[in-house]
DNA sequence: CAGTGGTCTAGACCACTGC
DNA sequence: CAGTGGTCTAGACCACTGT
């Protein structure tokens, strides 16, 4: 019943129900209609709600209170960078408008550290990437990324000055699994500080990241450092 | 069937596979049983099963591959502060000797920054608690809380030299829900350098939180320092 | 105590991997 | 093409909130 598109029902639900949200511009506390109007509403089964609905929570989105109701959760801050959803979930791809500069793109022999993460046998060569990217003209990171030529098997210019994720998953039809994400604290070096017009030695966020396929084999080691001014990270747990 | 004490059927399995996968010393990319095997295992249902690994799946565990069969992920680094887990998710409670020192407990005005993150009317005291966190005798963070006196009614300094959030639950029977948290770079005062043991003006992280009640309400706003050197922050995603 | 969300089950059907 | 994980359903039963 759902093959073909790729779109799952429990998915297009939980879109459907944060489109809702922001149509009626309802914050933090506003109440959502009852797990029984909205099995009505979607013509859905009880549990695939149950399912969207713990897909939202799980985003921030929602909260759910055992008999009283279903209600929304504070909006994203304006300008902060959501650590859960940075790297590519769907479910609100603000997209802010990213253009990014290619300042380099070659083939290189990895240095043992990016082996080590990308998983590469000695002597065999990867792609790397450097770019700077802008928000309002504002340079805002300096982003180097490795990648596993083994399944990034073609990157060129044009590519690379867009966005490389999307190539990933529709050009080159492979499917994007998890990342491993560390986030440290750094100071900029003269290239980097160049790049960022700012000054060398400043203290920046460095997020180490390690982007896996959906059957586990990395395929991708990033490096971007952030301008401290314009910059901060966010995200929602749960308990 | 699972009412009294309160552990549900999935969390318990999850709680038992993550334990296999510890005890037997497991690592990224080992195989678990098959879903069929895992129900057997566990006397549950298949769906039951489903959400445990789901749940495992969020928590970076595990990754399941249609077709193939259930991994094991990478393990936590050392160390590093896992940002999903850090304000107490249960499901891997390390809790590394982290021994704390109060700086103060007292009863004050709140500013309006306060008043805000926890939306309470003029003219209201909160509590205030400040602490210094050690590991190995190494201050590593200074953390200054505030807490509603609506939900948080009482505190003691017995009380706040342990864990206050297991108070919160165990002792005032609260439900916590979530928590938005917001990571910044920031530089120390002289207060917070004296207490950490470093100098002031060096670059720090800033962590920003506010943890509400399983209803939604704010009970608690908090700023947390932490000592550059070390400090690193971790994260697991899906897509 | 009526109504709401949450868990658990059993089973049909589908999509994918790897031999 | 056998075996694996993933979605969806329908329904029983439970726990909690608010009035």
């Amino acid at each position: 019943m759902f093959g073909g598109e790729g779109v799952l029902k429990y998915q297009a639900i939980a879109q459907e129900i944060n489109q809702y949200i922001k149509d009626k511009h309802l914050s933090q506390g506003d109440k959502l209609p009852s797990l029984k109007e909205l099995v009505v509403l979607f013509e859905a089964s009880r549990s695939t709600l149950v399912k969207a609905l713990a897909l939202l929570e799980s985003h921030g989105k929602i909260y759910q209170v055992r008999g009283s109701g279903i209600y929304v959760r504070s909006d994203h801050k304006a300008g902060y960078i959501n650590l859960l959803e940075a790297q590519g979930l769907k479910l609100d791809s603000q997209t802010f408008d990213d253009l990014s500069t290619v300042v380099s793109l070659e083939e290189v022999t990895p240095s043992p550290s990016v082996r080590a993460a990308l998983k590469i046998p000695a002597g065999q060569k990867v792609y790397y990437v450097s770019r700077v990217r802008y928000i309002d003209g504002q340079a805002y990171c300096y982003e180097e990324s490795y990648y596993n030529k083994a399944y990034v098997t073609y990157l060129n210019e044009q590519i690379v000055s867009e966005s490389i994720f999307t190539y990933i998953e529709e050009g080159l039809q492979l499917k994007i699994g998890f990342a491993d994400i560390v986030v440290k604290l750094d100071h900029l070096n003269q290239t980097q500080a160049r790049h960022l017009k700012a000054e060398e030695g400043q203290a920046c966020f460095l997020l180490e990241s390690i982007h896996h396929l959906h059957n586990g084999a990395p395929f991708d080691y990033s490096l971007i450092r952030y301008r401290q001014e314009d910059v901060a990270f966010y995200l929602q747990t749960q308990f």
